[in-house]
RNA sequence: GGGAGAUUAGCGCAGUUGGUAGAGUACCUGCCUUACAAGCAGAGGGUCAUAGGUUCGAGUCCUAUAUCUCCCACCA
């Protein structure tokens, strides 16, 4: 039995251990290895473990669920496989914030005890993750839920890394790199962000090393000065051409360096001269090489000025330039301070200001692997969705630089290279040599530091699968089928999985990539955790069920486009879940009146064929609309079939036969709406999963979530056409009586002429009079040969027809009406003359088309043919 | 500095080969019609940001402009 309401709280966390136990969400071919069904495999994009879900991640994985719902309805052998990231510097952040709280600090706790701490974070992390994708309904299979550092994807990453170390892809060298020192750790280009600030433009004196006057120099790091190896102006710039060779004296630390002369400067911009400091910005680093200077380095890692700055060194970076620049002043050389806007470099992760230095540190090549992320866009081998996407991509590809993948962390993939301390010699070996294979010393340490958490993550798509023993799951599901993300992560993992992926498996990962926009809250700003407008999903499920929220997160949405997350339209959207359920007890209510239910499909009516081709046709539709990942537009389908179709139209029509005298007509009809209402869960499974389960099992005692689509029943053309026409009859009479004023419970007569209908629109109307009576009032209709002038006339697609003027209620508003109906229908006239009587038209534009016009025109003019004569009516 | 997206009914949004502007919600009218008032039946409301262009025909394609949002970026 149905209740009053549904009340999803109580239920769902029951229908999902019922998955579970049945072992639902697992793939057919676990269970029956000849399984020939296609695969249809997504790999979902792991949580980090530092924190909890929040909506924009309800809205990828309940996307995900809804294609792998309803890819395993379809028959499709599904995989879905879940994971978590250990997101290395992220969760260290935060653990050593927690550290900090107790009074305690990473170094203090020690390598060993800090693992045990992350580890420990993982699981109590990890594991409330796991509980929100499941209130959220997700269902995937979760024994072969993975972890970025468990121990098989702790073996894929070493796997990887040789075998790119072995074939010169990875490699060790000292570059200059980005750099944070609060985090105390190299970082990737990827992982620096650009937020412009307010800061000064300092122009300051170098004085000529002859004491013929001084050069003046504008920057934006006046302390970096130190580290100034040379100043550069412009080779075609007539102030200085002729000082290129001379020398000028750095102030403070009094060092003679040279001028020279380099395309790179621009001479419009400050004073058209630039200090050159290689060993702490990236432009400077490639003057400097292109003039073989050695980069001097003038920071520790934490910040401090080194011995390289006289007096101030063990100052912090911001307080020598505060002090430096008093001393210049009081020297006078600053020649003047500029307000200036400067984009700064920061670190994703704490936000502190990224500094560029010279280190140490493990690189991947990307000149190759950057085509092959290419590639796999130019070949088609992978579409994304939305396609503006792509250029993104492509761009940020084409404009790659190797990226810098160890990380001075302690919590994530450690790299596994080992030095021997007496020749100095390298080796990346699976497991930690015993002696040196160079000079056979024992004396060897592994390299500290540890790998870039996405280099884990890039591995993702084969990781999961086993990778890199032969497994089957890598051999029947990769490559997989769909990625669902979101749009900040294409680079950090999209592009480096596919290239990764490329590389190793020789294979795109997956053929189609849906970008999910951008979550907000209801005044339009992004979700996030420094505005604290961010929502667990978890109260919203269980204010409103997973159902309403995964609907009011598909519903509506366009695909790709940022979406805006409220409760007010929950509760709209939520409406609809309200009527799939009581459509479902109206059906028991029917059920429970009718002794006998036999289900013969041969004995439809038109209705029935009608509804039946509609639901083929909307499987149809959604299916394509699922294949071109247009998530919108295919629940947009299911909404207004099951809605428009079903409830407002067919459900209304088998009243006139469920409630039938005749117990077979009876008895067929509730078989028949049973099985359609039953088609219909199935269609919405995918979207709201846990009602339909419900009422489902509550009809037929099986789970919904294993059932298929029924093959088709055959499209019925003709009796869906008629029934369209039989739909703009209703509209038509519906209109027609509320424009006479006529109250809906009053009973009144159809007429129709004998003589000038066509004997199609006849047959159509008597075969309907029940329904046409159940969704209109009309009490008889009368065919008649002589029509006399007491009848009222109206048009639809049928034909002519009338009522009864006695049956009908005067008014004087009713002339404004109908002259109202006869300005749009003349504007409309025309709008379709210009068309139809413009050769151009006729002779260029589709058959099709014209004749649909034509025929459109027809309509039009004996709609205003008939407006006119009612208009007579009420002279 | 470069790039991308947005601009459609009061509101928040759909609109996939160019072919009479759509649903939801709000508002208005009428209905407590035995699944559902979280409902049913109707109605109103848009020069599809602006200006040009291509076309028989443009919300849809092209070119500018404006406003908003996002991404990328080494002008010291």
């Amino acid at each position: 039995m149905l209740g009053k309401s549904y009340e999803p709280q109580s239920k769902e966390s029951l229908i999902y251990k019922k998955w579970e136990d049945n072992h639902c969400f697992k793939p057919k071919s676990d269970f029956s290895k000849s399984d020939d069904a296609e695969n249809y495999t997504i790999i979902m994009p792991p949580p980090n473990i530092t924190g909890q879900l929040h909506i924009g991640h309800a809205l990828n994985n309940t996307t995900q669920d809804f294609l792998i719902r309803f890819k395993r309805m379809k028959g499709y052998n599904t995989l879905w496989i879940p994971g978590t990231d250990h997101a290395s510097i992220a969760t260290e952040v935060k653990i050593i914030d927690a550290l900090k709280k107790e009074g305690l600090s990473k170094e203090k706790l020690g390598r060993e005890e800090f693992l045990k701490r992350a580890w420990q974070w993982n699981d109590k992390y990890g594991g409330r993750i796991k509980l929100q994708l499941k209130s959220l309904g997700c269902s995937c299979d979760w024994d072969r839920c993975a972890f970025t550092m468990d121990e098989q994807r702790q073996k894929s990453v070493l796997s990887v890394f040789k075998q790119l170390y072995d074939e010169g892809y990875i490699y060790r060298g000292e570059k200059l790199i980005n750099w944070c020192p609060t985090c105390k750790t190299a970082l990737s280009d990827a992982e620096v962000e650009h937020v412009d600030e307010n800061s000064s433009l300092w122009y300051i004196r170098y004085p000529y090393a002859d004491k013929s006057g001084y050069l003046v120099v504008a920057t934006t790091r006046p302390e970096t000065m130190f580290g100034d190896v040379c100043v550069a102006v412009n080779p075609e710039d007539e102030r200085y051409k002729d000082m290129i060779g001379k020398n000028v004296i750095l102030p403070v630390i009094n060092k003679e360096i040279p001028i020279i002369g380099d395309s790179y400067v621009e001479k419009d911009f400050g004073t058209g001269v630039v200090k050159i400091t290689p060993a702490h910005d990236f432009n400077d680093f490639e003057v400097g090489k292109r003039h073989n200077f050695a980069p001097i380095k003038i920071m520790n890692l934490d910040g401090t000025m080194n011995e390289n700055c006289g007096k101030y060194a063990n100052f912090d970076r911001y307080e020598c330039r505060k002090q430096l620049i008093e001393e210049l002043k009081a020297q006078n050389l600053i020649e003047k301070i500029e307000p200036y806007r400067l984009p700064k470099a920061t670190c994703y992760r704490c936000h502190s200001a990224i500094e560029p230095m010279m280190s140490k540190q493990w690189f991947m090549d990307m000149q190759d692997m950057a085509k092959l992320g290419l590639d796999a866009v130019d070949n088609q081998e992978l579409e994304i969705v939305p396609q503006r996407v792509q250029k993104i991509y492509k761009n940020w590809l084409e404009n790659i630089k190797d990226w810098c993948i160890s990380r001075q962390l302690w919590w994530g993939h450690r790299i596994p290279a080992y030095y021997c301390k007496d020749c100095g010699n390298t080796m990346v070996e699976l497991s930690a040599p015993k002696t040196c294979s160079k000079c056979g010393s024992q004396n060897i340490e592994q390299d500290p530091d540890v790998l870039d958490t996405w280099f884990s993550s890039a591995l993702w798509p084969f990781s999961t699968l086993g990778y890199p023993e032969k497994t089957d799951d890598l051999k029947r599901f990769f490559p997989t089928s769909t990625l669902v993300t979101a749009q900040d992560i294409i680079f950090f993992w999209v592009a480096r999985m596919v290239m990764m992926s490329k590389k190793i498996m020789g294979k795109t990962p997956f053929s189609k990539v849906l970008i999910n926009g951008i979550v907000r809250d209801d005044e339009g700003k992004k979700m996030s955790k420094s505005s604290n407008n961010g929502v667990d999903p978890i109260e919203i499920i269980e204010k409103y069920g997973a159902d309403s929220l995964r609907l009011s997160l598909l519903f509506g949405n366009g695909t790709g486009n940022d979406f805006r997350f409220s409760e007010e339209k929950i509760l709209e959207d939520r409406k609809f879940i309200n009527k799939v359920f009581n459509s479902g007890k109206f059906l028991e209510l029917v059920l429970s009146q009718t002794y006998d239910t036999k289900l013969d499909k041969t004995k439809l009516n038109i209705f029935d064929k009608w509804i039946y081709t509609k639901l083929d046709e909307a499987i149809n539709e959604i299916n394509k609309l699922i294949d071109n990942l247009d998530v919108c537009q295919a629940v947009n389908k299911m909404y207004s079939f099951v809605w428009d179709d079903f409830c407002n139209y067919y459900l209304e029509f088998s009243k006139a036969y469920v409630y039938s005298d005749d117990q077979e007509t009876r008895a067929n009809a509730c078989a028949i709406l049973k099985d359609v209402y039953l088609n219909i869960l199935k269609l919405l499974h995918p979207i709201i999963p846990f009602i339909t389960e419900d009422i489902y099992s509550n009809f037929t005692g099986e789970l919904l979530i294993s059932q298929t689509y029924a093959s088709s029943l055959g499209q019925f053309k003709k009796e869906s056409e008629d029934v369209e026409k039989i739909i703009s009859l209703i509209q038509k009479i519906r209109e027609t009586r509320l424009s006479y004023d006529v109250l809906p419970s009053k009973r009144i007569t159809l007429v129709l002429d004998k003589n000038n209908s066509k004997q199609e629109a006849i047959d159509i109307v008597e075969n309907a009079k029940l329904v046409l009576s159940k969704m209109t009032n009309i009490e008889k209709v009368d065919v008649k040969e002589n029509l006399g002038n007491d009848l009222v006339k109206f048009v639809s697609e049928l034909g002519e027809f009338y009522f009864y003027k006695n049956e009908l209620v005067d008014t004087a508003k009713e002339r404004e009406k109908i002259n109202k109906d006869l300005d749009k229908i003349n504007a409309e006239i025309k709008i379709l003359e210009s068309r139809i009587l413009n050769p151009n038209f006729v002779t260029r534009a589709p058959k099709e088309l014209v004749e649909k016009e034509k025929s459109r025109y027809d309509y039009l003019l004996s709609s205003k043919n008939s407006l006119e004569e009612k208009l007579k009516n009420f002279n």
